[in-house]
DNA sequence: CCTACCGATCGGTAGG
DNA sequence: CCTACCGATCGGTAGG
């Protein structure tokens, strides 16, 4: 239980993200996995539980990290679209902080065993339906044009969950610039505004 | 080489394609998919030659089609949100049609082996490049305001390529009115226009 | 962190 | 389409 010993199981669960974003959970195997770290499959087993626990704690980490890095905008009293770009924003933060650990959470939870694979869902459902909030309050104010809100929430969100299959941090788009261009293209769209 | 033989064939394809939706493709095996059938997994082959025989299938048929869908429009003498407008139309048709195919070409095409899986990216870069440059045209013509033009075409896919993870062909938006919708969407932004 | 090993399951073949 | 079976590999344990 000593800091050698949390560190050893960071780095574990370090690199088993990183092979499970590029391999996929289910193809990655515990030997894949202790060969890249130069150790024997059996030692893996010192560090952590089992296979699945690695998961567990990626997907439930980032679900906790997207859920906190909303919890301080959304009681703002601010205009919607304002509103709604700071939570595109605060989302894409999380993303371009952590590429891979945010690819293993969007792709591969559903290899979450029951429990943790209803909790998850739970937790995901109850994240959307807070953005969904934000953009049903701007369409009834009429801030927002009269859509349908599924196709809006899930427009936005399939374009900010994108993001680890394209952006590269080392590239000419820095984080805060990706997000502000990002909620401004979803929100007034490509086309240039009208003189 | 009879129909019943060609029938069978594309049944066991069918349903793969079902389950390697569900569970992705490391995570379905040849057991499964003759369990799901009502055969022993011995007699799958001979309908198939492998496992990733199938994955072929699905992933460069599917690319097959979207390539189709894009050839008509690209040549049109028109704006370029028009000429996006359909675009955006024609790959959600696509997807719409078989919802099931398009997440496992979306999802799972790094399951396929070499030279299969670099000839998938260079379909795959094409397609995307032509969207690209209907893009690169727009905001040259100062259509389309000047962005970060991978952002942008990035944006796009990812909104349309989501689309197999939430969209219910059996409720209440239906093909065409999501296909332009999503158009508006992209094109035009959430905000109300300026009267 | 290692050696030695477990039962289960994998994709696939032989032969009918 | 089946029975019978293959070698390889899986996640994981025992014991040190």
């Amino acid at each position: 239980m000593g800091t050698i010993n949390i560190s050893r199981k960071q780095q574990v669960i370090l690199k088993a993200t990183e092979l499970f974003k590029i391999k996929g959970y289910a193809a990655t195997s515990m030997r894949d996995l202790a060969n890249s770290l130069g150790i024997e499959a059996a030692s893996l087993y010192s560090h952590i539980k089992s296979k699945e626990e690695i998961l567990q704690s990626i997907c439930f980490g980032m679900a906790d990290e997207f859920t906190r890095a909303l919890n301080a905008i959304e009681t703002e009293d601010i205009p919607s679209s304002e509103k709604l770009q700071k939570g595109i924003a605060a989302h894409t933060e999380v993303i371009a902080r952590d590429l891979d650990a945010s690819a293993v959470f969007l792709n591969e939870y559903r290899h979450l065993s029951q429990p943790f694979l209803r909790d998850f869902l739970l937790l995901r459902i109850n994240y959307i339906n807070r953005f969904k909030k934000i953009i049903q309050e701007g369409i009834s104010r009429r801030e927002f044009k009269d859509m349908d809100e599924k196709l809006a929430v899930m427009t936005i969100f399939s374009s900010l969950n994108w993001m680890p299959n394209w952006y590269n941090p080392m590239g000419e788009l820095d984080k805060k610039e990706l997000g502000k261009q990002l909620a401004n293209l979803l929100i007034n769209g490509l086309n240039q505004k009208p003189l």
